[in-house]
DNA sequence: GTGAAAGCGCTAACAC
DNA sequence: GTGTTAGCGCTTTCAC
């Protein structure tokens, strides 16, 4: 019935106790070394490590699990897109998780289920995770009653507040209007009458933010908001929408929500003849690895992933560490505009280099 | 002693006993009815069903790794970049996981470690993984004998052979040399005395698998090989090299090893006066999503990130789950350039079009 | 400083 | 069809 334990012929995978017997120890022992407890002499340590070492021994986690009561992980809700924006916080959310010790759980929300996040947060607590990270979620449908999910364990929300009920929910990365708002009075400074903006999908809390950031700007200005034009972070959507504001002698400025859609919407300005920036100065967001080299250059709003992936998660593994204690105080990174060549003063109104 | 069990007060996060003992069966019948095993009544399974739905019940999965051995997840191991390559690689590699039941487990090989991907591979294997997927591995220098990783698990490896030795290694998408010689044979059937390379970083297989391509098309034309520029796959190494190829008069045409490059590329060579594709056609690979609006739209080969995955996991959960069987056989998606408007003929040679 | 005993919550074999 | 009995390999008391 053993099974797993030797029987004989080849060596199956090693357990503690096995360790033990080795350097003649008791299997607590081992048990304290691999966990770094104190009380235990320079030399049993010693003895245990090599004695591991020569069995290639290896803590079986699921029964660490199973003892400890806590898994070690934290689960991470993604969109399940290569878009920049979600990918590369994804990456910073990676490589923090594994700084902290945890492993990291990867699931992403189907797209057209209405259970959406809800659903993928549930597999997360069947797999088993000490903390969830929720990553940019959009709208859905409100879940019924059926879908109001019990989380017991902390949750960070990533950029939007937060779709669920947990004991503890934090935020970070969710005052980027600022960013935006900055984008836009670039573009005021520059001396256009108004600034015209192409939105991201108003589902996303992202998008959303963005265009009250840019609402923000005109009204500080006194300036009316022009009607918004809506696209869906692609670049096709951009182009479409750029043909549509080529068609209006008005627009002088445009601020897009992210930088593919800057790219489509330039290249729709400039089939209808309008140059950019000469005639009409485009703003991007994100700061996308090419938009340094694209024709003109973009001048974007940069976005510091890893800076928000960092503070998010240093809080929600302190919430997990620490569940009694107050929470960790948010702390959002600064924003700065990155001026390249896609924007200038309006046209009617000539600039300092003529 | 007993940790978790009810104890008067709060209700404590219910057992499987809980459910049998509510729904007035056997602990053994809540674990079948959760398992979907055969020769339980429609009956006992509704009573179980309900019950552990009034308590809230969700299987332990600690517990079931422990006693079942099986983790039901996968493991990959990625390179933590946002690049439209590798990130949509990984997101197919999730949804198909997610499709075939597993729980997705992710780890980014340490930029600068020389352990590199033993290393990643090594902790995937600490957390307990029932199988791993190694993505576009680039080659790090030999970790020693002590790097010598003993992998009981089978592996894909995908976009590269095997870094590792293990039961079972499968790859996939490692054929990619059929797109990049297609991508050079659309610029000599153009009319192009020859065709310059703009590769990606020599320690990616994937570079090299399109170098590889490259040759293969240029040998089986008959031509000679010009000199080969190296890039890092980002567009500003795109317009370093783009700054380089712009000076040498006998340059019509340029494959790039991914679409970022390309636009680099084009941006310098327009800067220095040489239209595309008047006077240099350029094709790129990958397709990212904005090379449709690029100036001017970029002809590129795209990567089916997709098929990739799916064809790759099917084959390794097939592994997990039939270790004795023979493994199923490799299929590679077909290749399709998407031509758009980098490429015409040479200009020496007009085209058909005048 | 170290060890013995008792579970953690489930699945695996086997009986009935 | 259903229940009984053993563990899975650790961590957690609590002794010594």
């Amino acid at each position: 019935m053993t099974r797993g334990t030797a029987r004989g012929g080849a060596s199956p995978t090693p357990r503690s106790v096995d360790v033990a017997r080795l350097a003649g120890v008791s299997q607590k022992t081992v048990s304290r070394v691999f966990n770094d407890e104190q009380y235990v002499s320079a030399d049993v340590r010693r003895r245990v490590l090599d004695a591991a070492e020569e069995l290639g021994y290896r803590r079986n986690n699921a029964a660490r699990a199973l003892a400890s009561g806590r898994t070690r992980s934290i689960g991470v809700v993604t969109l399940g897109t290569a878009l920049y924006g979600p990918a590369s916080l994804l990456m910073g959310v990676e490589r923090v998780v594994r700084e902290t010790g945890y492993a990291l759980r990867v699931v992403n929300t189907v797209e057209g289920d209405p259970a959406g996040v809800a659903g993928a947060v549930n597999s997360l607590l069947d797999q088993g995770v000490d903390g969830i990270v929720i990553s940019e979620p959009i709208d859905e449908q409100a879940a019924g009653d059926e879908g109001a999910l019990r989380v017991d364990v902390p949750v960070l929300v990533l950029g939007a507040p937060s779709p669920v009920a947990a004991p503890t929910v934090l935020t970070a990365g969710h005052g980027v209007d600022l960013a935006a708002r900055a984008a836009t009075e670039h573009l005021l400074d520059l001396g256009h009458a108004t600034v015209h903006h192409l939105a991201g999908p108003q589902a996303w809390y992202a998008a959303r933010d963005r265009l009250d950031g840019w609402r923000a700007a005109l009204a500080a200005h006194g300036r009316k908001a022009p009607p918004v034009v809506e696209g869906d972070w692609s670049a096709a959507s951009g182009y479409a929408a750029g043909r549509e504001l080529a068609a209006d002698d008005d627009v002088t400025a445009v601020f897009a929500a992210n930088d593919d859609m800057a790219i489509g919407l330039i290249r729709a300005l400039t089939e209808a003849g309008r140059r950019v920036p000469h005639d009409v100065s485009v703003v991007g967001f994100d700061d996308v690895p090419v938009a340094a080299y694209v024709t003109p250059p973009l001048t974007t709003m940069p976005q510091r992933f890893d800076a928000v992936a960092r503070a998010g998660l240093t809080r929600l593994v302190h919430a997990i560490e620490h569940p009694d204690a107050a929470p960790l105080p948010a702390s959002e990174p600064p924003v700065d505009l990155i001026v390249r060549a896609s924007t200038a003063p309006p046209p009617s109104r000539p600039g300092p280099a003529g």
